[in-house]
DNA sequence: GAGTGGTCTAGACCACTAC
DNA sequence: TAGTGGTCTAGACCACTCC
């Protein structure tokens, strides 16, 4: 079983063992040095590379190379409060966030449906990007009810978190009721919206959340995050065993 | 915008349009007719095909063709129960699920930790694959205290539903206690366990479940679903909005 | 401008499936 | 056996990033 005929999946395989331990962002070969190394044409070199991007373990960047690729373990559970920038330091990376644009719209019905109110009920609707290091890796939609506060765009160029400007503003402590998580190739205005060119499998995350425990709604997101940066975990359940 | 330069996108972006309504398991276009059609090489053909192939459109067989791919939904939450056959069958499809193994092992360490048992107890390990259709989808490991049901091999090789055979020969009623799930590149033995040679993003759904609500510890599982035939969707809360 | 990865051609041989 | 997709070579041009 050792000769394998499969040439590009050996050369893969080597250079997948050469990676172990090497921290995110490291340049590795590129395809021209994997062509003079191993003496194999440039398609052959170039799936090895595709391979190794498939098993996530590289990131590549036209004109500029191959990394090594960093991802993140981002956990949603009922009792935790995620958060970007705390998720992202906590893997020793540089999280970073965007506000796109900031407007008050009538509810759409699918929106406001989540958030137990009538369609077309006035309500902030945020845009935000959000990265780790360079890379735009999250894209999301928030809407926070009008009600709820009168006056969010001043505040969130502000603060880098909706969830205390929610607290300290608004006077609410958001709970998470409500999150559906799964994966998909999204539509091409997302994979724009990431600054994706080619499809790739994006998690997609949306949530409501309710003033304190059993409270009105106050928020409801729907959130892009790319799957080769981040690995969500979703627990349902008490989180007594490991 | 409308003249990108990238033959292949167009191409692709051109298949797919007329691939919307077809039903799964439909024959698409091979290569060569491709080649023909838009009047281009092979790379570009292929590059179509496989873009359609990451959108998850189509899949792919060596040796037999193209095919437009079914992707059914499999929905996890903590009042629903989870059957592979309800699933399957509900999305139109044909289940099917076999048993590759039933032995007795001292429980492994992390496994022990899930049911919270003494590492080394003894326990029915079973071993499974269901398939959608003829397309092997999932694998997956069950674990059952021999505490539980003494006999289990018997009642499973006869029987479809791990569920059923506890309810029934254990006469326990299994609550789903804690569930995680997450996606990843799976380690090759895994791979080869779905029969799979690239490497290809894959569900993993790690679960325990207790007798009624907060009884005993009776079953834990951990399972891989392939990613392209599946969209696990998790809910956590009430599913009160839609 | 040098070097990277992205696209593409025109071939070739092979592994596999279906008939 | 015919036809499919999988691998691979040896070229070519292009878009892009970085210096």
């Amino acid at each position: 079983m050792v000769g394998r005929v499969i040439r590009y999946l050996d050369i893969a395989d080597e250079l997948a063992a050469e990676l172990v331990g090497l921290p995110p962002g490291t340049r590795v070969a590129g395809e021209h040095d994997i062509t003079r190394r191993f003496d194999v044409g440039r398609a052959a070199a170039r799936a090895a590379l595709q391979e190794l991007e498939r098993r996530l373990l590289v990131r590549r960047v036209q004109g500029a190379g191959t990394f090594v690729n960093r991802r993140i373990d981002y956990v949603i559970s009922q009792d935790r409060r995620p958060s970007w920038h705390e998720t992202v330091s906590a893997a020793g990376a540089r999280p970073r966030s965007v506000v796109r644009g900031v407007d008050v719209v009538g509810l759409p019905d699918d929106i406001a449906a989540r958030l137990q109110l009538p369609a077309g009920t006035p309500a902030h609707r945020l845009q935000r990007v959000s990265y780790i290091d360079d890379l735009l890796a999250s894209c999301s939609h928030e809407w926070v009810p009008v009600a709820t506060v009168p006056e969010l765009g001043a505040a969130m160029h502000a603060a880098e978190s909706l969830d205390l400007v929610l607290r300290q503003v608004a006077r609410v402590e958001p709970v998470r009721a409500w999150t559906r998580v799964s994966l998909d190739v999204p539509p091409p205005d997302v994979l724009a919206g990431l600054e994706l060119e080619a499809s790739v499998p994006v998690w997609l995350v949306e949530s409501m959340s309710r003033d304190g425990a059993a409270g009105a709604p106050v928020m409801c997101s729907s959130g892009w995050m790319r799957a080769d940066a981040l690995r969500v975990v979703v627990e349902l359940g008490s989180s007594s065993a490991t």
